[in-house]
DNA sequence: TGCGGTAGATTGACTGGTCAATCAACCACC
DNA sequence: GGTGGTTGATTGACCAGTCAATCTACCGCA
């Protein structure tokens, strides 16, 4: 070989991911040919299934290595001595800092896992719901304070936290909102501020 | 025939539309096959092709059909002389007596079609933007009238509010919260109440 | 140093099954 | 006998997953 480099074999599982990564987030999931990942990562394309047992395997690993992530992030921020609003202005900020980082990674896993409730959605309902279930808890807390207003319910903020933030960022994946780098420091801010201190002004006549 | 009545044709088309929500609800649009409606309506598969252009054409009517009814509902809403306040929780109710009425086909619409960007999300985004926009121009007629603050974009409630929603419809749908009569009363008036004011609370001390 | 041997990586042609859509025939009523 | 509704077998395309063959790096041994 002219470089006299060779990949080596970790790499092309990578390659193969990084691949199924940018074909899932141009094509979705259930329109992309296994045989697409193959070319997109230069490998055969039995190769895939070396590494992988299926097409669904591929996309499992993929939602699985980033949403721990978030999992790890969310239970490190529930732990520290915040108050409550800032536990979930962290929780947001890591969202949308996933965004920014890899947006298509982002983009797969909201449209095809976390929003899709008939198919990835269904299979992972568990993790899902164990996001939601750290946000649930942080509204109780703040509940239990005298923060937070008794008459919500925390597990239906829980949902209502991530419904507003994956709309949010969808907005920016489909490009209905402005995705520019000044919206991605306010936005995260601004859903917590809106959440904790609602639309209408409160002034102190 | 024993009875002697003969089934109008438009009432086998009403009767594969019909059918097409139970099946599109139980399995999913990508796992149902053409038979499976043309089985659950009691007509032969061919006669799906006689009334619709495609298996899409089918879920296109079942989501146009509904979804006029909103926009038409949230147009008159926004033109009566309510607050804002009042139209928000107008169209959250509308969207939540829908759900009522009809769940298996809500379940359809948010599921297959509203949360689905990939596939008759993408289809039908203009007029699922049509309903966002309602919202947005809804508040910002707040916003210019002094009662909601000024800071938030109101393109970006819009989407939030569709999506805190949409995220509950979602949590009845799949059982993730209790769907009771009771629930139902008071989760419209939840999130626009909580939306306005906010979790914290406002003591005039 | 050189040489069989082996395990794991890599290849892509092929198979088996699935399913949307077509179509030619059939039926019932006017 | 004609029109519009109705039937279901058939077709043709598509594609996930399999598999037998090939390649390459490296090891033990003389």
């Amino acid at each position: 070989m002219a470089d006299g480099v060779r990949v080596a074999p970790a790499d092309k599982r990578r390659a193969i991911l990084d691949a199924a990564i940018r074909v899932f987030a141009r094509q979705g999931y259930h329109s992309t040919r296994v045989a697409d990942i193959a070319d997109e990562a230069g490998v055969a394309y039995g190769l895939v299934y070396h590494y992988f047992r299926s097409k669904e395997a591929v996309m499992t690993e993929l939602f699985t290595e980033r949403w721990s992530l978030l999992l790890d992030a969310s239970d490190a921020l529930y732990e520290r001595d915040l108050r409550p609003r800032e536990k979930l202005a962290g929780i947001a900020r890591f969202i949308i800092d996933s965004y920014r980082h890899d947006p298509e990674l982002m983009k797969v896993i909201i449209v095809e896992v976390t929003r899709a409730a008939n198919s990835f959605g269904a299979t992972h309902l568990p993790e899902i719901r164990r996001a939601y279930d750290v946000v649930s808890r942080i509204v109780a807390d703040g509940q239990r304070d005298g923060v937070f207003r008794a008459e919500v319910d925390p597990d239906f903020v829980g949902m209502w936290f991530y419904g507003a933030i994956e709309q949010l960022l969808s907005g920016w994946v489909f490009g209905l909102i402005p995705a520019t780098d000044e919206e991605f420091e306010r936005a995260g801010a601004m859903v917590v501020e809106t959440l904790c201190c609602g639309l209408e002004r409160h002034d102190r006549a």
